[in-house]
DNA sequence: AAATATTTTTAGACTTATCTAAAAAATTAT
DNA sequence: ATAATTTTTTAGATAAGTCTAAAAATATTT
């Protein structure tokens, strides 16, 4: 069976699947609609179909998965999407909270050659600008092993490695705040007031609430 | 007023356009839906669609032209298209004959900031892989002075600068032959039986067609 | 375990872009 | 200048994706 799916089924199979492995159980209709901003009763319509295709498995009321070409679609589309983010980035001089609009339109084209070509072109990135990984071709993800930077204990070392929100709003906050991915931290103090947190960045003492490092990823020094 | 078309939208106001250059007078509504596939009548309801946005202006039974507007747009695609080719070619290992179909997509791809930064990225290209002008942010061309092959005369000299077919079969026989663009040739011999013509390209006598002489531009030398 | 609240699905409508078949206009031929 | 042909438009239908409002199922309270 050939596969030559809407740009708007491909986010619907995005979705699903970024709120599958999250969940790590089948997802509501609810929570796909709230992330495609669109109704239940949409997103209703669009999983029969996308079940009737066998990208889905579904039962009503109880929610949807993918099945295993949903979800080998689903992670194409997101390599295709986190490659683009580092040619932008690298080569067209984007911000990190600029490219994540153009890369929604630039993950629907589609050309293996094209896709092969972007990975070999730029030397077959790992991480994407937000220090997401980047599927190989086959589709393999590294598994990284972090944590979110507010479950850190005082004292303890890490390295920031990414983000959770990639919001506009949130990168400009870290660009402005000088905390880029790969920098090394230390908890130097944890409020219990307000579950702010005071870290050791480059020298530097930074103060930061809960919202912000309950949106850092960070990679534990072994110690 | 906003213009957010869409891709269909844009083919439309594309293949306006080119018709247009080539007619030099209101393109007519079976001219539209040959060159798009499609019917007559889905092109009025389009037409008549992009007319209400003042793309185009029409009258009933006399065929379109382009609005101000409307060409702006219709060049600015254009523009995108090119640029992914060169990219495409010059980056990704592209021959020119595979070109076509991903730029097709990727000329649809919203982002100034993208257009402007490939458009540097590859260093201000004047002409595509098929010796096509690359119109420049503010939509200008470059007019270029070339005539088609096929109506040069016998020792006249000349170099190719571009194709009028690009279609995949075309091109690979012009790469099978050796035909490459910039190369310099001359006409040694017109057969009036076929209009065949014999040139001579960096050394080699070859013998075209008039199927392909008249599908290649070339630019005269000033004698 | 009933009652209430929430979530999900269905039913019917709307939009965009397309099609076929028939009608209307324009063009070409006689 | 009338007839025949071709082109273009209209009318009505279809498919994809969306919506609102109502109905059905599930989950939560009491």
């Amino acid at each position: 069976m050939k596969f030559d799916l809407s740009q708007t089924e491909e986010n619907y199979l995005k979705a699903i699947y970024s709120l599958f492995v999250v969940a790590n159980k089948p997802v509501s209709t609810n929570k796909i609609a709230e992330r495609l901003e669109t109704k239940a009763s949409s997103v209703t319509d669009m999983i029969k179909k996308l079940a009737e295709k066998q990208l889905v498995d579904y039962v009503k009321y109880q929610g949807v998965s993918l099945t295993v070409t949903g979800k080998d679609i689903a992670v194409h589309v997101i390599r295709k999407h986190r490659l683009w983010e580092v040619f932008l980035v690298r080569h067209l001089g984007f911000q990190w909270d600029e490219v994540h609009e153009v890369a929604e339109q630039l993950e629907h084209v589609k050309s293996r050659k094209l896709t092969d070509g972007l990975d070999a072109f730029l030397d077959f990135p790992r991480y994407d600008p937000h220090g997401d990984p980047i599927p190989d071709k086959d589709g393999n993800f590294i598994k990284r092993n972090i944590t979110v930077l507010s479950s850190l204990k005082i004292n303890e070392e890490s390295k920031i490695v990414g983000v959770k929100d990639s919001s506009s709003a949130f990168l400009k906050y870290l660009d402005n705040a000088d905390i880029k991915l790969g920098v090394e931290i230390k908890v130097l103090h944890k409020e219990d007031f307000d579950n702010s947190m005071l870290l050791l960045i480059e020298g530097q003492k930074i103060s930061i609430s809960q919202q912000i490092s309950s949106n850092l990823y960070v990679k534990q020094n072994k110690n």
